[in-house]
RNA sequence: GGGCGGAUAGCUCAGCGGUCAGAGCGCCUGCCUUACAAGCAGGAGGUCGCAGGUUCGAACCCCGCUCCGCCCA
């Protein structure tokens, strides 16, 4: 059989992807007598490539996926894109803007033609780049969030909220981004660390007596000030509690009024109330009825309230500001000031709180139920310490803005009669107003959310609000995979919504797993120029590799990933080991007869051994989302056990032929075809492709064949213990020869002094071990003595010995004495423990023979090689 | 200000109550041993952040502290 030397999976992959989708195993169908398991795949703006952190969750989604398939469930991965409302609309107007044109330019109808001709394009983009990283997720299914049924989901939530009184449209102090154009949500605020100032105003007093003195960051929005607070308890403004200021440049007489919320030790301890713009602010305002007066408008720009200032722009106004009050002597001083800045979270520009109208969704009734079904466990979070973090913001959510002054997204369904002004919300578009029958209706027209769709994405990809047979039968899902950054946005409003409207939980388990990070620890950023591409890792160094590495890096704890090279060229490095491993055996496979019964040898009792407990093991592990270790646990029994030790000692049955030969390749070959099957969730690529070379498969394809169970009637204790003699063995030998400098071409004899078990051990097993230890023969030496003129270590109950000469001598005995010491200290440490009486009385009794054993072990080892030492300066 | 993570080998991280502390990468030595140099064999390297406590026994549990990161106000 020709098989390349070098795994090259660009060969592979497309065509064992094109292998399964032919045979079209990714479709879920409906099957009473199987149980379902479901992922509906957080859904990637349609817009763009995929980043690392699609690569990650994509990876670990699949890989659950796989196993849960082979598993024998009815496994079901809804794949989906989201038309990501702000974010695309940002992105189709810098592609006009290259254009010479503005969103305005084209008009509402024209723009969302070519939203939607840019999303065809793109979807089929993002879909090319989740199958390229092997996603076997059943496409005849895929969905966005704007497609003719979604739409219908997202208007049927929006006027039941409507209609039980949830939404109601209201004009209050909200997040405004002046760059986008739009109203944000709270959590869309990104609030960074800002060196900024801190300016000291001096406010007159009414009547010509003294000034108060404020600080403020903002010095521009005073123009909209129509109050100075202080604390209640203040002492230093008790006085001052009633009186009036008077607004500088404006020439306002403004109230200063007493306030639980200023905080004392802020500044001066009195602050300046801008209702207008300052959430704070408004609310004292609202307390002490300071009427907010706006000042700054939604670009960014005063507005005509801000009186000479109308018309420039907010920091060019503060300039000019605190220059005309430096002029008037009113600016006391200017302190350099660190504060928090919030910022948009699309472009990253600073945000404005502005008085506006907007739609809002009353969230507490919503958010009641969705804690108590946390609480109650029926959703559960891993890692579980993210179930604090959702209750907490459960616990204080807000009201939330959904309207969006946006065009690319869900319309709101709200229309405006002209005639008699009746305000109604509906699924279809109406002729005429419910209320006066007149056809003279005006939709509202601002978008929704994008999140206020995506929170319908686990029921709604099933059909809802249709009451389908794919929702009765793989509603509700089972796993929700995603990153800890969108656990509020999406996370929680899912399970909002689901309870609401489908009166059942969306999912059962929450997976969160942590942030994909730059090899130094930092956050990716376009701007930081520090992005890994997934493409491209996968182009370079194989898709199996990338999920490996992925995998790998999945730990338990959820730590965030700085992403490194080496961790791909690890990934690399063991699927082309696992490529010519089963590159040998397909080579030695000549004659290979399933029926052949193997002998009862040591390396075959072994290794099977080992691999059912790893099948144990590896299936604990991947119910536990602990893709790391699973992955770590294969790895090693793979390399480190498999091809380190049993492949290497299976060469000499397959040398020798005949039964030997036989009953090792049916050993080798159904290891390995384990293997495969272990390892095909993690890397399904190289896995299916090796398992289809294979003789005598069982089914037409690997992602289908039946995930292993344990047999533990082939764990075998005797022969682990055993193999861990004849590895020591070897072990030392090696060393012995590399310390004493000992060319390995020569294969020499050793001595051994061991008891008659140990003897036995080696003396049956002795065709394995000769070659990997390069010895032509091993002799047991009666005397307990050390043979004069030769190296000797020690290792499980064994002295071992090879020829020395006078110059090894110094060498050897120096590293003696180093050893001597150390299991001096070993001993009595463990001495003094087992000496104590306590330790009797208290430790569990397995615990008090272990430490017995070593106590021995380490006598045993600590008298041989003191005499070693003494025998070796006696000579 | 509140909360959550982290601090273990040169680097990146596992381990989270039973002698001897693990991996990958890096480093040193020797090998083209007919699957693999993306490999094989051997080796060096760690008062497990600091300071107390609980326990027969602590990297691991508890208390405090220091530094780093994140989230919320």
């Amino acid at each position: 059989m020709e098989i390349s030397t070098a795994y090259e999976p660009k060969a592979v992959e497309k065509r064992i992807y094109r292998f399964w989708l032919d045979g079209n195993y990714f479709r879920a169908e409906i099957d009473y007598h199987k149980k379902p398991a479901v992922i509906s795949m957080p859904p990637p703006n349609v817009y763009g490539s995929l980043h690392m952190g699609h690569g990650f969750n994509n990876t670990l989604q699949d890989l659950i996926i796989r196993f849960w398939r082979m598993s024998g469930l009815n496994a079901l991965w809804v794949p989906g894109l989201d038309h990501a409302g702000l974010a695309f609309q940002n992105a189709v107007e810098k592609e006009l803007r290259k254009e010479g044109l503005s969103r305005f330019d084209l008009g509402r109808e024209e723009f969302l033609k070519r939203c939607f001709k840019w999303k065809e394009e793109q979807a089929a983009y993002v879909v090319e780049q989740l199958q390229t990283m092997g996603a076997s997720a059943d496409w005849s299914r895929l969905r966005f969030t704007m497609d003719e049924a979604y739409q219908k989901a997202v208007r049927r939530q929006f006027v039941q909220l409507f209609q039980d009184g949830l939404i109601y449209r209201g004009t209050r102090i909200i997040n405004w981004c002046p760059t986008c154009l739009t109203a944000l949500s709270d959590i869309e605020v990104e609030y960074e660390e800002e060196q900024a100032f801190l300016y000291y105003v001096r406010y007159p007093l009414e009547g010509g007596e003294g000034f108060i003195t404020v600080a403020t960051t903002r010095p521009e929005t005073m123009l909209g000030d129509t109050g100075v607070a202080v604390h209640p308890e203040d002492l230093r403004y008790r006085s001052l509690i009633g009186k009036t200021a008077i607004l500088p440049i404006m020439n306002r007489k403004i109230p200063i009024v007493a306030d639980e919320a200023v905080d004392p030790t802020f500044g001066t301890g009195a602050v300046k109330i801008t209702p207008a713009h300052d959430p704070v602010d408004y609310e004292v305002g609202q307390r002490h009825n300071l009427p907010p007066i706006s000042v700054i408008g939604e670009k960014g720009k005063m507005t005509s309230d801000a009186g000479k200032y109308a018309g420039k722009d907010r920091l060019e106004a503060r300039k000019e500001i605190v220059e005309e009050l430096k002029r008037e002597g009113l600016l006391l001083k200017v302190e350099p000031y660190t504060h928090a800045l919030g910022k948009c979270y699309r472009c990253h520009q600073p945000i404005e709180p502005l008085i506006s109208t907007q739609w809002f969704v009353k969230m507490k009734p919503l958010a009641i139920p969705a804690m108590e079904v946390v609480e109650r466990g029926e959703i559960k979070f891993y890692p579980e310490r993210w179930k604090k973090v959702y209750m907490d913001w459960m616990e204080n959510i807000k009201d939330w803005c959904i309207s969006r002054q946006i065009w690319w997204g869900h319309r709101i369904p709200v229309w405006y009669c002209q005639s008699c002004g009746e305000v109604f919300a509906s699924e279809d578009d109406p002729e005429r107003c419910p209320h006066c029958g007149s056809p003279d209706l005006k939709q509202d027209p601002d978008a929704l959310d994008t999140w206020f769709s995506s929170n319908l994405w686990p029921f709604a990809i099933l059909g809802w609000p249709e009451d389908t047979p794919d929702l009765r039968y793989f509603f509700p899902t089972t796993v929700l995979s995603t990153g800890y950054d969108i656990i509020f946005f999406w996370v929680a409003r899912m399970i909002m919504a689901s309870l609401y409207f489908t009166k059942k939980i969306p999912f059962s388990k929450v997976y969160i797993h942590g942030l994909i990070r730059d090899g130094k620890g930092r956050k990716m950023s376009r701007s930081l120029g520090n992005v890994i591409d997934p493409l491209e890792k996968m182009e370079q160094y194989g898709t199996d590799a990338f999920r490996f590495a992925m995998a790998a890096s999945a730990t338990l704890g959820g730590q965030d990933i700085p992403m490194g090279e080496e961790r791909f060229e690890r990934g690399r490095n063991f699927t082309n080991k696992l490529w010519n491993a089963s590159r040998f055996l397909l080579i030695n496979l000549e004659g290979y007869d399933p029926q052949a019964r193997p002998a009862d040898s040591l390396p075959h009792r072994y290794i099977r051994s080992r691999l059912n407990k790893v099948i144990e093991e590896v299936t604990r592990d991947l119910e536990e989302f602990n893709f790391a270790d699973c992955t770590h646990t294969l790895e090693e029994f793979f390399w480190g056990e498999f091809c380190d030790w049993y492949i290497e000692m299976c060469k000499t049955d397959l040398a020798r032929g005949g039964e030997a030969k036989k009953g090792a390749q049916v050993v080798l070959h159904d290891t390995l075809e384990t293997i495969l099957r272990l390892l095909h969730p993690i890397c399904p690529f190289i896995t299916e492709e090796l398992w289809q070379k294979l003789p005598g498969k069982k089914g037409p394809a690997l992602i289908v064949a039946p995930w292993p169970k344990p047999e533990k009637s082939l764990y075998d204790e005797d022969a682990e213990e055993r193999m861990e003699c004849l590895k020591a063995f070897v072990r030392t030998v090696r060393n012995l020869r590399a310390e004493g400098g000992l060319p390995p071409s020569n294969f020499i004899k050793a001595l051994v002094i061991t008891d008659s078990q140990t003897q036995k051990t080696i003396q049956e097993s002795l065709e394995y071990i000769l070659p990997l230890a390069r010895l032509s023969e091993v002799e047991f030496l009666e005397e307990k003595r050390r043979p004069k003129g030769s190296l000797g270590g020690i290792a499980q109950g064994m002295e071992i010995f090879l020829p020395l000469t006078i110059q090894e001598k110094e060498s050897l005995l120096a590293r003696m004495r180093k050893d001597s010491e150390k299991l001096k200290a070993d001993y009595e440490r463990v001495l003094l423990r087992i000496s104590n009486p306590e330790f009797h009385k208290k430790a569990p009794p397995e615990v008090l023979e272990k430490q017995k054993r070593s106590l021995e072990d380490l006598k045993f080892r600590l008298e041989r090689v003191q005499k070693i030492i003494e025998e070796l300066e006696e000579e």
